[in-house]
DNA sequence: CGTAATACG
């Protein structure tokens, strides 16, 4: 049985953690091997184009044993090229055949085009979580033109804007592709999958960059949306997202918590009736108090080089000292007033919240250019060149789509709502392919368009004839905002710390395990609603599956990142903002592996050293689970574990082990409302499972901040590489190694804290679907997009079930990508490159490398 | 505080 792990690590500095990882393990080569890491993918490479070929050595950027690809800042801001900023790069083994590469997603992206109506329209989807919708046009052959794209050459002459635009002088529309040239996505087709590499924008302390954060995040997801209907294949994407989606995705502290839900909601919080009771007496006070500047008493302090400020507040006369010292006074304000805090969104009006790609034969009147090779990098200027620019630049803004209001209402109690959408999908999926199977689509496809799913929109006289039309051109479109904000702090709410500050200063104390239920029960992430948003419409509506919080629903203090300036590491006070997402179609292929182990962090404490010593555990249980197949030895590789895992009902095709996992999953989850097992599971001596107290003692809040902290011990203090009179003790050097001996299968990777302020997160897949192989796959290919080489026509005709199913994707993704990949072939599987994509090379060992990274800067 | 070029996370 074939297996296939895949791993993303934001590594703040490529050239620092590689040599850092060489000098231990002499070739990154040598580190992938030992963590059975066949995909690599790195963010924050801060790597450019020069060092790339100049210091690949350095870089270990070739290798036989691997292919490497990247893509780097090209410039930021439409302003000059930034060098050693962001930068992704993707190392991929030979077990993950590569097909093709692109770092250059948005190329054939548009915001705006020309010449269609509502009439042309085939069926549209809102989303009506943040009202992004989607639509599909059918086109007579000839009809769409690019506009309100204007390339920088002519965008200086172009700067008498015309009317109804509100673009700034200086801040021309430029091309999707110039807008995201940060180097932030790198995507890879693989036989089997398509990975999409993306390191999202950080949108600043003062969320200065959330407007462009929320811009790339949406085209990167009709970029998503593009591939699965282009090449048939599943997405893998992966990355830092800078966004924390779950209240348990940051850490219980800096939950946000809303003063009127607290208070509503008090029941559900697990803590001792008498501080319920308290709490309520206080929140009106609260309330009142916070509300009114006049009670914020602000006194600066004079350090020796720095100061900082204190706060008092005035409760209702009684002046009490709240939390210890702020940097400044906005701070302060932002951290305690309950007004609503908004920022502008500078993008308002000056690009278009829409998304435009085709899907049409080659040779078209619209992209021109005739199908190149994909290492020909002439073919997408001479493609640009014949293109039309409309120099007016007129965009529509989206608001063909009324849908509901924004804000769905949605409990923050784990994600139910992910599992029921999946649970509900699995069933249906089933149902209908088993029909697809039977080539009896019409039926299957007037129920779909019929059940009255709501958001959907078609036009069924179209649909019936879209067959005759040569493009289709698809149109994603986002609300970017209300009124020209964006909502980062919603009224009434506050810091779980901060509220916590309040309390103590009232003479309300709560304990961890208090203030963890808290946070459990009524806490919200961090993150802006937006952001929040966005990866609920890739889970719930898209339907991916994050593979962590999938399988682990319920752990705490779980993070990949942790503020390095402030030691937070060591507190693990972090965020879980590094994801491996999979389209559903992949899910039955993950491994989930041991359920201890995919928690994964394992780190040696004494504890966890003698257990593996004798093999066994603390307890008769940890035995139990060794004897199970705790991977206690040098080599992971061996196949009777592999073999172990996927066959012994860990895996989770296996739906009743799925089941009885998530059972004891859920048996064991802290939210259960039981505050006993949030922090004393490892003391916990009650009659639980043997296996489920080693779950809870190895995923205790004790053990994970042990976790994230342990390998600070390999932290040197003195010098940036431990020379060799500095190598490190044998205990170290234990310690070190130990990450390698426990295999995870989805959690986490401890990386060193000297390596990066986050940490590698893992996933591992089987290659082939476990049951009896596929169902038999159609000899019909699919790949189809602006330079695709199967014409649209004969592509429908030979194959109007997948054409027929087109619109369906809107309705219904996961089945319409199921569909492809179970029934169809895909072009590129056979066919080598795929030209719809194939725009970078692997990094060749050769003196002119970057002739093959100039993609995006060739003459325009 | 660390990476990298003098800003950014």
């Amino acid at each position: 049985m074939e297996i296939l792990q895949i791993a993303s690590w934001n590594v703040n500095g490529w050239k620092r953690s590689c040599e850092l990882i060489k000098h231990r393990e002499v070739t990154v080569a040598q580190f992938l091997s030992k963590l059975n890491i066949d995909i690599l993918c790195l963010q924050e490479t801060k790597t450019n184009d020069s060092t790339i070929e100049n210091e690949f050595r350095l870089l270990d950027a070739y290798s036989d044993e691997y292919e490497t690809y990247w893509t780097c800042c090209k410039k930021k801001g439409g302003e000059k090229i930034q060098r050693g900023y962001s930068g992704l790069a993707t190392y991929v083994g030979h077990k993950a055949k590569i097909i093709c590469c692109c770092s250059d997603p948005f190329r054939n992206f548009f915001f705006s085009v020309d010449g269609f109506s509502d009439e042309d329209l085939l069926v549209s989807r809102c989303f009506p979580r943040d009202n992004s919708s989607v639509s599909f046009y059918a086109l007579p052959r000839g009809s769409g033109h690019i506009s309100g794209v204007v390339s920088n050459q002519t965008a200086g002459q172009t700067a008498g804007q015309t009317a109804g635009q509100i673009r700034p002088a200086g801040a021309p529309l430029q091309s999707v592709s110039d807008l995201f040239n940060e180097g932030r996505v790198l995507i890879t087709i693989h036989n089997q999958f398509v990975l999409v590499n993306v390191y999202a924008p950080y949108s600043g302390c003062d969320y200065n960059r959330l407007d462009y954060k929320m811009r790339f995040l949406h085209a990167v997801r009709s970029k998503l949306l593009e591939l699965r209907i282009t090449t048939g294949l599943p997405i893998i994407l992966v990355g830092d997202l800078n966004i924390s989606f779950r209240n348990r995705d940051v850490h219980y502290l800096n939950n946000v918590v809303n003063l009127d839900e607290l208070q509503k909601e008090i029941n559900k919080v697990s803590i001792r009736e008498d501080l319920k009771q308290r709490i309520c007496k206080q929140i009106p006070l609260i309330i009142e108090t916070l509300n009114n500047r006049d009670n914020f008493v602000i006194k600066k302090v004079k350090g020796e080089n720095s100061e900082s400020f204190r706060l008092y507040l005035n409760f209702n006369g009684e002046v009490k000292r709240v939390g210890t010292k702020f940097t400044s006074m906005e701070e302060i304000y932002f951290f305690f007033s309950l007004d609503p805090v908004f920022v502008e969104d500078k993008y308002a009006g000056v690009y278009p919240n829409d998304f435009f790609f085709f899907l049409q034969e080659p040779g078209g009147d619209i992209q021109g250019g005739d199908v190149r090779s994909g290492d020909d990098e002439e073919g997408d200027n001479q493609r640009r060149d014949n293109e039309e620019w409309d120099k007016e630049g007129i965009f529509h803004k989206g608001n063909d789509h009324p849908g509901d209001p924004l804000h769905r209402s949605e409990t923050h109690h784990g994600n139910h709502e992910e599992r029921d959408v999946y649970d509900s999908f699995a069933e249906e999926s089933e149902q209908i392919c088993s029909h697809l199977r039977k080539e009896e689509a019409a039926p299957i496809e007037d129920y779909l368009l019929h059940r009255g799913r709501k958001n959907v929109k078609c036009n069924l006289k179209k649909i019936a004839t879209h067959g005759e039309c040569r493009t289709i051109l698809c149109r994603y479109s986002f609300q970017s905002c209300i009124d020209g904000k964006y909502n980062v702090k919603k009224a009434n709410t506050l810091y779980l710390k901060h509220l916590n500050d309040i309390l103590i200063s009232l003479g309300t104390f709560l304990s961890r395990e208090d203030l963890l239920n808290v946070a459990n029960a009524v806490g919200h992430s961090s993150s802006p609603e937006c952001c929040t948003n966005f990866m609920k419409n890739l889970i719930c509506e898209d339907r991916m599956v994050d593979t962590f919080s999938f399988f682990y629903p319920f752990l705490n203090g779980k993070f990949t990142c942790w503020d390095a300036s402030k030691q937070h590491r060591m507190s693990n006070e972090g965020s879980r903002i590094d994801y491996i997402l999979v389209d559903f179609v992949l899910y039955a292929r993950l491994i989930k592996g041991h359920s201890h182990l995919y928690a994964s962090p394992v780190i040696l404490t004494d504890e966890l050293r003698e257990w593996l010593r004798r093999g066994g555990g603390p307890s008769e249980a940890a035995r139990d689970e060794a004897n199970n197949g705790v991977v206690t030895d040098d080599a992971p590789n061996n196949a009777a574990e592999t073999s172990n895992a996927a066959n012994t009902g860990n895996s989770v095709d296996n739906d009743k082990a799925a089941d009885n996992d998530k059972a004891a999953d859920t048996g064991n989850a802290v939210d259960t409302g039981n505050a006993a097992n949030t922090d004393n599971a490892a003391n916990t001596d009650n009659a639980a499972h043997p296996r489920e107290r080693s779950y809870l003692w190895v995923n205790s809040p004790e053990n994970n901040c042990n976790y994230a902290n342990y390998f600070n011990r390999l932290r040197k203090k003195a010098g940036r590489i431990p020379t060799e009179e500095e190598a490190l003790s044998g205990d170290e050097e234990d310690i070190y190694h130990f990450q390698f001996k426990l295999r995870s299968y989805i959690g986490f990777i401890y990386t060193s804290p000297r390596l990066s302020d986050h940490i590698a997160v893992n996933c591992t897949f089987l290659t082939k679907a476990k049951s009896g192989g596929e169902e038999k796959r159609k000899q019909i290919p699919i790949c189809f997009s602006g330079e695709a080489t199967i014409p649209l026509r004969s592509f429908c005709s030979s194959a109007e079930q997948y054409a027929s199913f087109l619109p369906l994707y809107l309705i219904d993704t996961p089945l319409f990508s199921g569909y492809a990949f179970k029934f169809l072939h895909p072009l590129h599987a056979h066919g080598g490159t795929c030209p719809s994509v194939a725009r970078a090379q692997p990094h060749k060992k050769t003196s002119k490398i970057t002739q093959y990274f100039s993609i995006k800067r060739g003459k325009r």
